[in-house]
DNA sequence: CTTATGACTTTCA
DNA sequence: CTGAAAGCCATAA
């Protein structure tokens, strides 16, 4: 009985693919959301990550996705910059402060699948 | 069904 | 690259 009632699986696909993403590299939200097929829904992908339920953070690294220039867009409390910031350098992941906002090198730690 | 929102991206200057 | 404005996609109500 093929159910193919497709769920929307859009957040666990995120996850699933943040998951896969190397330790000491990084990725756009625009790049998760074409992998998943949706060149255009970047903004699924930071939302994902927004709902994603804390017995998760520690399964998904959420900090190894950044906005296309190379910053970090944040805006949650919880998850704040200063925090994504310290697990990043901690993978070796060189994060360059500007004006209270972090900044990564894409050139050299954007993940390339 | 429409409306509103959001951890984005692209385009213009 | 940075900043401002418009666009696009998925979810919730």
């Amino acid at each position: 009985m093929p159910s193919l009632k497709n769920k929307t699986n859009f957040f666990a696909d995120v996850y699933t693919l943040v998951k896969q993403i190397p330790r000491g590299k990084v990725a756009t939200y625009g790049q998760i959301a074409a992998l998943l097929g949706s060149p255009r829904a970047a903004r699924m992908v930071g939302w994902a990550l927004h709902v994603l339920p804390d017995s998760q953070l520690h399964l998904v690294p959420w900090q190894r996705v950044i906005n296309r220039a190379g910053r970090i867009s944040t805006t949650c409390q919880i998850h704040s910059k200063n925090l994504q910031a310290e697990l990043l350098r901690k993978e070796g992941v060189s994060v360059s402060k500007r004006q209270g906002n972090f900044y990564i090198d894409l050139a050299e730690f954007l993940w390339h699948p």
